[in-house]
RNA sequence: GCGGGCGUGGAGAAACUGGUAAACUCAGCAGACUUAAAAUCUGCCGCCUACAAUGGCUUACGGGUUCGAUCCCCGUCGCCCGCACCA
C-alpha cells in the first residue's frame, strides 16, 4: 500500500496553530504544580536566526516539553538582548534608526523562531531597548548606588578606540576589544564601577554550590576571581635616601618565607613613592614616562624586557637593621595589584631571577628540595619554586615554607612601626570592579545627573525611565548623546541649578544580568507596577535549567551571579542565591569551508559535492570550475559556511532540523552541518511516518497492551527498555543517546509494524504495537513535536500529543529474565553463557565450568579461579 | 609560563562504578523490488592471517596495577580551550 510522503510544509504550521489555540504554553505563576524553569540565552536581535540559535533552541525546547510531560510547570520564555552597537552601527552605514531597526529584526526573528514550533510562552516576552525594560534597570543601579554597591571613580580603563567607548576587564580579550578587536589603550577615566570585588569572596565560595554547572565553567571563573593568600608587609625606608614625608613601603607578598632571600624592591611606574622619587630625578621620570607608554596588547607585554631603574631609595629588612635594599621603579609591576610594589626574591621566582641577573644582584637561595645538600645547592639560571626547605635563612633554617610563611606572618605581626603591625595577612583577588560605562547612543541611559554644586545626584525615582531620544545623529564620531543639543539639559533635582545629565550609557552586560529574572511575571505587554522579581517557595527563581554558549563562562555568567547577590542586598530578592541552578553549555555548529581558485570563500549552496572512490571533490554549481574543500569551522559569515535555517526548514521542515542538532554529536561538543546528515535525518522523519501511517488503520480502536512472551512480548520489552532510557538520557541532557535508542526501537519496530500493516498481526502483537507506537511517539515529541502529532492524529490519538503525559514503562520488562554472560578464561571472552538472570554465584560457577569449550581449555585440571560478576560477566583463571 | 580538557573504524560517535570495544547514524559495498532510475527493504562493513574460524591483533605511543584497563597510576607525543608581567 502507497502511502503518501510526510509534508511538513502543511503539516508545521498546522500544528503550530493548534498549540497557540489551546494556549499550551502559556504558563500561570498560581499554577498549584511543582516548577520548572528552562532558559536558554536570549539572542541579540542582529537580523536573522542562525544554526547556533537553532541547535540552542531545539535543546531547549526538548527539556521543556520533557519536563511539561512529566508534569511540571514549565515556564519557558523568550526575550531580546536588544541594545548594542550593531543598531548604531546600521544607523550610521544605513541611516535607519537604531530603534527601528532593531525592533524590524525582532520581528523578523520572531517569525523565524515561530515557524521552528518551539514551547515559548510568548505573552512573557521582552526586550531590553524598551523604556518598560529599563525603567527597572535604572531604579535597580539608583538601588545598588544607595547600597554602597556602585562607585564613581577614576582609574586606568580599557579604551577601544574603534567602538570609542571604555569596556570592562572581561571584555578585553588578547588585549583586544571583544567586539571590534581592536587593540585596547590605557586611558585615566572617572567612570561608573559595580563593586563586583565586594562579592569576590561569595561569589567563589558560590562556586561550590553549583553542582550542575561544568566544571571547566566554574573553574575558569574561580581563576579570573584569583583568590590568593599572602602577607602585606611595611618596610621601613633609609631616611638618608628618601624623599620628605615617606618613611615606609607597603608590599605585597604570597612567600614571605622567602624574606631571607630579598635582594631589591620593586614598584609600579604609577606608585606614589615613584612620583615622588622622579620629582628631583629627571632620568627616573623619563623612565616612568617610558614605561607608561609602554604597548599594552598580549604581543607587547610578551616581548617586553623586563627593566628597571634604581630610584636611590633603600629599603631596610624588617628582620636586620644593618640590611639596606635598593628600591626601583619596574616595569613588569602593576599599580592595580596588591599595593603596587613587591619585594624580589631571585632564588625564588624566574622573573626576579632575570631582573637579578640584568642589574647584578644578589641571588641567595632559600629554598632547597628537602633531600638538597645547604652547602652545595645553588641557583643558576632557574629559579626553585617547589616545595622543601628553608636554608640561609637564620631562624628559619629547616622549616617548611609553610610554617616560615606562619613564623614570619606572626613575628611581624606582633611588632609594631608607626603604631602599626608590620605585617597583616591579606586575601587578594585578582577580579577588578565592573566598569559598567559606555560612551554610546543605544544602551540603557545612566539616570545621574551632574551638577556644579551638588555633584552626582540620582534621578528621583518618580522621574523614571530616563528614556532615550529618538532624534540623534549618527554623523560625527563619539557619544551622540553627548552631541545631542537639548537632551542633557536639564536642572538638577537638588537645587534646581543648571545641570547636565550623565551622557553615558550602561555596558548591554547590564541588561543580560537580570533579565532571567523579568520574565517571571506573565505581563502581557501591561506595565506592572513593581518589579517582577517572583522569589521564595512560590517563585520562579533560580532558573532550573539554563543552556548557552561556553563564550559567556566569565562574562554574562559572572555578571548575572553578581546581580542576584545585589538584588538581594538591595531587597528585591529574598531567598535565591544563584540564578543558575543548572548550566548546560552546548558546541558550536561548524561547517567544512569552500574557496575558489584565488581564495575567495564560496557558501555551501554554491557548490556540488561528489565522491568518486572515496575522494570528495567540490565543483561550483555555476561554472562547473573546481573548488577547494577547507577546514570545517564555526559558521560565519566572513567564511561564508553558513546555512541558512530557513532555507532547511522550508526544504525539509522543522523537525528534520531539530532531529539532526540532536543527533550524532553529544550536545557539548560542535556539531559538523552536513548535506548528508541533514538528508538522513529527514529519511527517519519519512520512516517514521511510513511505518505508522501504513500500520495506523490495524492499530485503530485497539487497545494499548503490553505482552511478555512471544514475538509480542519482544515488541513491549524493545518499547519498555527504549522508553526507560530514552526518559533517562533526556533527563540529563544526553539527546545524542536518546536519538541512538530511538533508532534502536524504531529498527525493531519495523518488521512487526509492516507486517501488521499487511494484516499478519494477532490481536496481542496488535496491543502490544500499539503501546509501542504510542510508546514512540511519546519519545519524539518533546524533539520533533509536529511529526509526533501528526502520527498522534493518523492513529487516532485523542487531543493534542503535546499535552500528554509521558508514559511510565513497565519495571518487569525492561528486565531479562535469561541473560547471557560472557565467559572469559584468562581474561579474553571465549564464549557465552545463558542462565536465569536470579542464579547464584554457585550455579554459575557450575554452569561456567561444565561448558565444553571450558572444559577444553582447563585440560582436566582445576581452575585457579573463577570470578563471577552477578550479571556482568565469569573469568575463569586457568 | 600557569591551569584544564581531549586523543576509539572512512566520518560523527557509544561503552553505567574497572567487566563482551565499536551500539546508533552518515558514507561505502552487495542483494531484493523495478523495463530502468529514484525511493524503499534485506545483508555486509576495525586491521591481519590470499579465503575463513568462538584464530591473532586493536581504543595516540611506552610501561605499571589488576583475574580483567577505552576507564586507574607513571612517562612520551599530538591537538584544543582558558588565563597570563597577579608578586
Amino acid at each position: 500500500m502507497a502511502t503518501e510522503r510526510y509534508n511538513p510544509r502543511a503539516s508545521e504550521p498546522k500544528w503550530q496553530k493548534a498549540w497557540e489555540t489551546a494556549k499550551l504554553f502559556e504558563t500561570k505563576n498560581d499554577d498549584p504544580r511543582e516548577k520548572y524553569y528552562v532558559l536558554e540565552m536570549f539572542p541579540y536581535p542582529s537580523g536573522r536566526i542562525h544554526m547556533g540559535h537553532v541547535r540552542n533552541y531545539t535543546m531547549g525546547d526538548v527539556v521543556a516539553r520533557f519536563q511539561r510531560a512529566n508534569g511540571r510547570n514549565v515556564l519557558h520564555p523568550m526575550g531580546w538582548d536588544a541594545f548594542g552597537l550593531p543598531a548604531e552601527n546600521a544607523a550610521r552605514d544605513n541611516k535607519v534608526n537604531p530603534r527601528d531597526w532593531t525592533y524590524a529584526n525582532i520581528e523578523t526573528m520572531k517569525g523565524q523562531l515561530k515557524t521552528m514550533g518551539l514551547s515559548l510562552d510568548w505573552a512573557r516576552e521582552i526586550a531590553t531597548c524598551d523604556p518598560s525594560y529599563y525603567k527597572h534597570q535604572q531604579k535597580l543601579f539608583l538601588d545598588f548606588w544607595k547600597a554602597g554597591l556602585v562607585e564613581r571613580k577614576s582609574a586606568k580603563v580599557n579604551w577601544d578606540p574603534v567602538d570609542m567607548t571604555v569596556l570592562a576587564n572581561e571584555q578585553v580579550i588578547d588585549g583586544r576589544g571583544w567586539r571590534s578587536g581592536a587593540p585596547v589603550e590605557q586611558r585615566d577615566l572617572t567612570q561608573w564601577f559595580f563593586k563586583i570585588t565586594s562579592m569576590s569572596q561569595d561569589l567563589l565560595d558560590g562556586l561550590e554550590t553549583l553542582d550542575r554547572w561544568p566544571e571547566k565553567v566554574k573553574l575558569m571563573q574561580a581563576n579570573w576571581i584569583g583568590r590568593s593568600e599572602g602577607l602585606q608587609i611595611r618596610w621601613p625606608l633609609d631616611p638618608a635616601t628618601t624623599p620628605s614625608g615617606e618613611d615606609q613601603l607597603e608590599i605585597y607578598t604570597t612567600r614571605p618565607d622567602t624574606i631571607f632571600g630579598a635582594s631589591f624592591m620593586a614598584i609600579a611606574a604609577d606608585h606614589p613613592l615613584a612620583k615622588k622619587a622622579a620629582k628631583n630625578n629627571p632620568e627616573l621620570a623619563a623612565f616612568i614616562e617610558e614605561v607608561r607608554h609602554r604597548g599594552t596588547s598580549a604581543a607587547d607585554l610578551e616581548t617586553a624586557e623586563k627593566k628597571g631603574f634604581d630610584t636611590g631609595i633603600r629599603a631596610v629588612h624588617p628582620f636586620d637593621p644593618d640590611w639596606k635594599l635598593p628600591v626601583y621603579v619596574a616595569n613588569f609591576v602593576l599599580m592595580e595589584y596588591g599595593t603596587g610594589a613587591i619585594f624580589g626574591c631571585p632564588s625564588g621566582d624566574q622573573r626576579d631571577l632575570d631582573f637579578a641577573r640584568k642589574y647584578n644582584l644578589p641571588v641567595v637561595p632559600v629554598v632547597m628540595p628537602a633531600d638538597a645538600d645547604a652547602a652545595t645547592f645553588v641557583v643558576d639560571d632557574e629559579a626553585y619554586v617547589e616545595d622543601g626547605v628553608m636554608i640561609n635563612s637564620r631562624f628559619l633554617d629547616g622549616l617548611k615554607p609553610k610554617d616560615a610563611f606562619d613564623k614570619v606572618a606572626d613575628l611581624l605581626g606582633s611588632r609594631a612601626t608607626n603604631d602599626q603591625p608590620m605585617a597583616e595577612r591579606k586575601v587578594q583577588f585578582r577580579l577588578r570592579d565592573w566598569l559598567i560605562s559606555r560612551q554610546r547612543y543605544w544602551g540603557c541611559p545612566i539616570p545621574v545627573i551632574h551638577c556644579d554644586s551638588c555633584g552626582a545626584v540620582p534621578v528621583p525615582a518618580n522621574q523614571l525611565p530616563i528614556e532615550l531620544p529618538a532624534d540623534v545623529s549618527f554623523d560625527k564620531p563619539g557619544n551622540p548623546l553627548d552631541h545631542h543639543p537639548t537632551w542633557k539639559h536639564v536642572d538638577c533635582p537638588q537645587c534646581g541649578k543648571p545641570a547636565r545629565r550623565d551622557t553615558d550609557t550602561m555596558d548591554t552586560f547590564v541588561d543580560s544580568s537580570w533579565y532571567f529574572a523579568r520574565f517571571t511575571d506573565p505581563w502581557n505587554g501591561t506595565e506592572p507596577t513593581t518589579l517582577p522579581m517572583v522569589d521564595g517557595p512560590k517563585g520562579w527563581l533560580p532558573v532550573n535549567q539554563y543552556i548557552g554558549g561556553i563564550e559567556h563562562a566569565i562574562l554574562h555568567l559572572l555578571y548575572s551571579r553578581f546581580f542576584v547577590r545585589a538584588l538581594k542586598a538591595t531587597g528585591h530578592v529574598n531567598e535565591v542565591k544563584e540564578p543558575f541552578e543548572g548550566l548546560f553549555t552546548q558546541g558550536m555548529v561548524v561547517h567544512e569551508t569552500y574557496r575558489r581558485n584565488g581564495g575567495v570563500h564560496v557558501t555551501p549552496a554554491e557548490v556540488n559535492i561528489t565522491e568518486t572512490d572515496g575522494v570528495r571533490r567540490a565543483t561550483l554549481i555555476a561554472t562547473g570550475e573546481d573548488v577547494d574543500i577547507g577546514p570545517i569551522e564555526k559558521m560565519s559569515k566572513s567564511k561564508k559556511n553558513v546555512v541558512d535555517p530557513d532555507d532547511i526548514i522550508a526544504s525539509y521542515g522543522a523537525d528534520t532540523a531539530r532531529w539532526f542538532m540532536l543527533s550524532d554529536s553529544p550536545p557539548e561538543r560542535d556539531v559538523i552541518w552536513t548535506e548528508a546528515g541533514v538528508e538522513g535525518a529527514h529519511r527517519f522523519v519519512q520512516r517514521v511516518w511510513r511505518l505508522v501511517s501504513e500500520a495506523a488503520p490495524s492499530l485503530a480502536g485497539v487497545a494499548p497492551a503490553h505482552s511478555t512472551d512471544g514475538e509480542a512480548g519482544a515488541v513491549s520489552k524493545a518499547a519498555h527498555k527504549a522508553l526507560k532510557a530514552v526518559g533517562e538520557e533526556i533527563a540529563r541532557l544526553g539527546f545524542n543517546k536518546a536519538v541512538a535508542r530511538i533508532y534502536e526501537l524504531t529498527n525493531a519496530l519495523q518488521a512487526p509494524l509492516a507486517a501488521a500493516a499487511a494484516g499478519e498481526a494477532n490481536a496481542a502483537m496488535r496491543g502490544a504495537l500499539r503501546e509501542a507506537v504510542e510508546f514512540l511517539l511519546a519519545m519524539i515529541a518533546p524533539m520533533m513535536p509536529h511529526l509526533a502529532e501528526e502520527c498522534w492524529s493518523a492513529i487516532g490519538g485523542e487531543g493534542l500529543i503535546a499535552e500528554r503525559r509521558w508514559p511510565a514503562f513497565e519495571p518487569a520488562l525492561v528486565v531479562d529474565n535469561e541473560i547471557v554472560l560472557p565467559v572469559q578464561i584468562n581474561g579474553k571472552k571465549r564464549g557465552d553463557l545463558t542462565i536465569a538472570r536470579d542464579a547464584d554465584q554457585s550455579a554459575i560457577e557450575r554452569a561456567t565450568l561444565s561448558l565444553d569449550f571450558v572444559q577444553k581449555a582447563l585440560e582436566g585440571r582445576p581452575p585457579r579461579k573463577v570470578i563471577v560478576v552477578p550479571q556482568r560477566i565469569v573469568n575463569v583463571v586457568a
